[in-house]
DNA sequence: ACCCATGTTCTTTG
DNA sequence: TCAAAGAACATGGG
């Protein structure tokens, strides 16, 4: 789940749960998540207070008041969750952020294990580090535009590249081309103003569409690709409407892969670039 | 038992 | 140097 709408949704919970907290203590369940030594990172946040919280793509800050930053990355399967007491930590809590005034467990959940916590100096050095490009939400029409369409590449890889810009999974990115109807495969240079455009669009509408529902994709609106993915396997037998197109009934999404990634598109929608 | 999976990073191949 | 595919990571769930 952990694409941008999702990591979002936890940033807002930890701001709610953690802001103004001091750390008392840090358990570490399964050292495997941690990207910075585990002396270190106890030594780094031991005492010290969450002073506010941020996101760039896919990474949750928490600040603290000595300078650095706590940085999660949440992987594919990583999640948030809150506990007190140690028999109801949730399932495949690896770490958990003991908060000294309320009593409660911040918990890093995450059972597939991809996800990582460190230390960073600031956010901004983080970025530089991973060379994360800007926030989905923040690039520009124009900035979008300046950094694909010198680009030799297919569409899909070239968004899910975070160097890019920051923030877009395979979901969306799937949703997104939909939305802007645009085929995957085509090349970053190969797309006309017009398409620059509305595949920014796409871009902000599909993300504050999946904010504003939490992430929760069964709320999304009928007109989304996405339930055409979710319930694919999990429909029963005879009821396929989700497996056509929203905008054409009678039009069968497609499944194959790009970039060794499932992809869905209509064929009516989006049409293959010429020589596919 | 087998196959698939939301992300990132490295290796291989062309 | 670039583009694209494949693998690796670690594990749960269908």
């Amino acid at each position: 789940m952990p694409e941008l709408p999702e990591v979002e949704t936890y940033r807002r919970f930890i701001d709610e749960l953690a802001v103004g907290q001091t750390i008392a203590a840090v358990q570490v369940n399964d050292a495997h998540v941690l990207a910075t030594p585990e002396d270190q990172l106890r030594a780094g946040l031991v005492g010290r207070t969450i002073t506010g919280t941020s996101r760039l793509g896919k990474n949750c800050f928490l600040e603290l008041d000595n300078g650095p930053v706590l940085v999660l990355h949440f992987g594919m399967t990583g999640d948030i969750g809150a506990y007190r007491d140690e028999p109801d930590a949730p399932r495949f809590t690896r770490v958990a952020l003991h908060l000294e005034d309320s009593g409660l467990r911040l918990a890093f959940i995450d059972p597939r294990k991809f996800g990582r916590i460190r230390l960073a100096a600031s956010a901004a050095a983080h970025q530089a580090a991973k060379k994360i490009g800007p926030d989905a939400l923040q690039i520009t029409a124009a900035e979008l535009q300046q950094k694909l369409s010198r680009r030799k590449t297919l569409l899909k890889p070239l968004l899910l590249d975070q160097g890019i810009t920051a923030g877009l999974g395979n979901w969306i990115v799937d949703e997104v081309l939909f939305q802007a109807r645009i085929h995957p495969e085509r090349l970053g240079s190969s797309l006309i103003e017009k398409e620059f455009k509305a595949l920014h669009a796409a871009i902000q509408l599909v993300l504050a569409t999946a904010i504003s529902h939490e992430a929760n994709y069964r709320h999304f609106p009928k007109s989304f690709l996405i339930h055409a993915r979710e319930w694919d396997d999990s429909a029963a037998p005879g009821s396929d409407a989700h497996t056509f197109c929203p905008r054409h009934p009678k039009v069968k999404i497609e499944k194959y892969y790009v970039g060794g990634r499932a992809t869905y598109i209509c064929p009516r929608c989006q049409p293959a670039p010429a020589g596919t």
